[in-house]
DNA sequence: AGGCTCCGTCGAAGCGCTTCGACGATGGCT
DNA sequence: AGCCATCGTCGAAGCGCTTCGACGGAGCCT
C-alpha cells in the first residue's frame, strides 16, 4: 500500500502538499495539483483511515443503532437503514452498524474509542435509558423517534399525531362518524415505543375535535389477535363504518377476517392504514394509506447529523408532515348508514 | 479523553506496560496489572481506535456487504445481518455496513483505506464481478452464497441442492409421484443468484433418481404471478399431488389460491416450503419446511473470517445440511391418487 | 560463585496522516 | 523604488497507540 510519502516523492512535492491537494484546505497551483493527482491515480493511493482519524480526529463514520430483533416491522427498519447508508455515503461517510441490544455500552464503546463522528438511533422508547448516555458523549446524535425528554438532542420522525388526525379527517370527510382504531400490539405499547402513544393521542384529540364516535384497541399479532380486537371494537361501538389501522402485521389477517365475515371493503367498511407504501399496495385491496416515509426520515437524520458535525444550527425536532394517498379502501359512506 | 499516557502516569508505569496489560502479549505481574486496570477504570480510558489501527494494522472491524434493495427476502437478509453483527461482537469486532450497489468500488474503498480487517458479502451472483476484485485485496473475504468461480475464497451457505433432494425424498416417502416446483421469480433467475440454480439442479437430479414426474416453473410475485404459475404447472402435468415452494413471497397468495380453488392443504395437495422458520409458521397452514438457517450461516461466516484473520486453515466451501421440519402441510397420499 | 535463562518492565521508534508556522517569490500599492 | 499582502509550498511536530530490543534482577544450574 503506497503512503502519502510515496505519492509525494512520485510527484516531486512534500507530503503536506499532497494532503492539501486531497483536502483542498489550502490553495495549490493547477500544475502541482495535476501532478499530485496523477501520482495518486498511478500508485492507487488511498489514505489510511486510521492515520487520518488519528491526525484529524475525524473518522468519516457514523454509527447506526438499529433494533435487530427479527419480529415486526422488519421492512420498515430495512428502509431506514438503506436510507441512512445511502445518505451517509453521499456525504462521504460510512456506517457502523450496532444493535440496540448492546444498549448503552455499545454507544459508549464506539464513541469513546473514537470510531464514529456521530450516532443515529432508531426505535427509541419513551424513557429511553440511552438518552442520558448520549448526552455525555462528545459526538452528536440524532434520534429517529421522539422520547419524552429529548432536550438538546436532535429528533426526526413522522408526525404520528398529525397522521392520526389526517386519517380521521379523511374518513370524516367521507361521512364516517363511527370509527375504530386497530392499534399496534400491546407489546409495542408496553415498550413505550413513542410513535404508538403519539398516534393514539392524536387520534383521541382529533376524534373529539371532529365530534366522532371512536373506539380504540391494541391488536395482538396473528389471526386470533385480529379477531379478538375486532370483536372488542364491535362490542364497544356498534355500527362501525370505518377502521384506522396502525399495525402492519394486522392488515392481512384483518382483511381476511372482514372478507370471511362478509364485510366488504370499502362497500361496508372503509379502511385507512398507516404503513409503508409497498405494504399498502400489496394487499388484496389497495389500501388508502398514510405512508411511513422511512426513506425521507433516514435521509433527514443523516443530513441533520452532518449539519451538527459542521457546527451548524439545526432544528432539534423535525416531525415530517403525513401525506395520505387515496386508493381503494375508502368510500363515501352510504346514506343507509348515516 | 484520557490517553494511554495518562493511564501510565496514574498507575506509575510506562505506556508500553499499559499496552501489554491491555493486549496480554507479554507477562505482567499481578500487582502491576491490577494497578493499571484500576487506573483504566478510574479514568474511563478507551483506546483510540484510529491510533490502534495505525500502530497495529488491525481495525477490529469487518465489512458486511448487504443487498439493501427493499423488495424481496427482507426478513432473511435481516436475519443474516443480525447474526453477523452479533457474532462479530462476540469476537470483539464491529461491523461496517456497505450496500451492494456500491459494487466493486465500495469494497476497494474500505479495503484500501484499511477500514476493515475482512469482508463478508451476501447475495452473490453466478459470475459476480466483485470476485476478481476481492482476490486483489489484502483482506480476506467470506461469501454467503456460492458463485461459479470461487477458488481461493471462503464460501458459506445452505446446501440448496441437498435441500431440494430432501424435499423431494420427503414427499416421495409419503407416496407422492407427481410434484410441481414453484420457483423463485424470474428476476432471481435472471440475476443468477446462485441458490436458485443450485436448488433447481438438485430438484431435477433428485426427481430423476427417485423416478418422479415433476414440473418446474418460476413464479412472478403477487397473486397474479401465482395464478399463472399454478396454471402452467397444472397444464404441464396433471394430477399434481404435491408442491415444493422455493419462493417465500408466493406462499401466502398460493395458499389463498389453493383455498379459493377448493384444493385443501394437505388433504388434496401437500406442500414443502423452503423458507425461514417464522415464515413457515405464520401461514394459515403451518408449513412443513426446510429452514433457511440464516443465523447459522451468518455466524459461520464470521467464524470463518476470524479463522482466516488468525491465519488458520479453513474449509473453503461449507454447505450446511438442510433440515426438514414436519408440520401440517404434508400428508401420506390417499390411495385414490396413487 | 559464575554464568544462563527467564521474567517483568521500560524507552524509543515508528505507523501515515494533518496542520501550523515559516518562507521565498510575486504582484500591487503608494 | 520600496513595502506589504498574498500565493504556493515546505518542514516539522504531533495525534495515541503497538512493538521491538534492551536491561536489571531473580532463580537455576554446574
Amino acid at each position: 500500500m503506497p503512503t502519502i510519502n510515496d505519492v509525494a516523492k512520485a510527484a516531486g512535492v512534500s507530503p503536506s502538499t499532497v494532503s492539501y491537494v486531497l483536502s483542498g484546505r489550502r490553495p495549490i497551483s493547477a500544475e502541482t495539483r495535476a501532478r499530485v493527482q496523477a501520482a495518486i491515480a498511478e500508485l492507487g493511493f488511498h489514505p489510511h483511515a486510521g492515520a487520518r482519524a488519528l491526525a484529524s480526529s475525524k473518522t468519516n463514520v457514523i454509527a447506526l443503532v438499529a433494533p435487530l430483533r427479527v419480529d415486526v416491522n422488519v421492512p420498515v427498519i430495512m428502509q431506514f437503514a438503506t436510507a441512512v447508508v445511502t445518505a451517509a455515503r453521499s456525504y462521504n461517510h460510512d456506517v457502523l452498524l450496532l444493535t440496540k441490544d448492546e444498549g448503552t455500552a455499545g454507544l459508549e464503546r464506539v464513541a469513546h474509542s473514537t470510531m464514529v463522528d456521530a450516532l443515529i438511533l432508531m426505535d427509541l422508547e419513551r424513557d429511553d435509558l440511552r438518552i442520558p448516555a448520549l448526552r455525555k458523549l462528545k459526538q452528536p446524535s440524532v434520534l429517529i423517534g421522539l422520547p419524552a425528554d429529548h432536550t438538546g438532542i436532535a429528533c426526526v420522525d413522522l408526525d404520528f399525531g398529525a397522521a392520526a388526525r389526517t386519517a380521521l379527517s379523511h374518513l370524516a370527510g367521507h361521512g364516517h362518524r363511527r370509527i375504530g382504531l386497530v392499534g399496534p400490539s400491546p407489546a409495542v405499547y408496553r415498550r413505550q415505543t413513542t410513535y404508538a402513544d403519539r398516534f393514539l393521542a392524536g387520534f383521541l384529540e382529533a376524534s373529539a375535535d371532529l365530534g366522532l364516535r371512536t373506539v380504540t384497541h391494541p391488536c395482538e399479532p396473528g389471526a386470533e389477535g385480529v379477531r379478538s380486537c375486532m370483536a372488542d371494537l364491535d362490542a364497544e361501538l356498534d355500527g362501525l363504518t370505518a377502521l384506522v389501522v396502525h399495525n402492519e402485521e394486522a392488515l392481512r389477517p384483518l382483511l381476511d377476517l372482514l372478507r370471511a365475515t362478509g364485510r366488504r371493503v370499502p362497500e361496508d367498511i372503509s379502511i385507512v392504514a398507516i404503513c409503508p407504501r409497498d405494504v399498502a399496495i400489496s394487499m388484496p385491496v389497495n389500501l388508502t394509506s398514510i405512508d411511513i416515509p422511512a426513506h425521507d426520515v433516514g435521509t433527514l437524520a443523516v443530513e441533520t447529523a452532518m449539519r451538527l458535525l459542521e457546527g451548524r444550527r439545526v432544528e432539534y425536532t423535525r416531525l415530517l408532515e403525513p401525506s395520505l394517498v387515496e386508493r381503494d379502501s375508502c368510500r363515501e359512506i352510504s346514506t343507509s348508514h348515516r
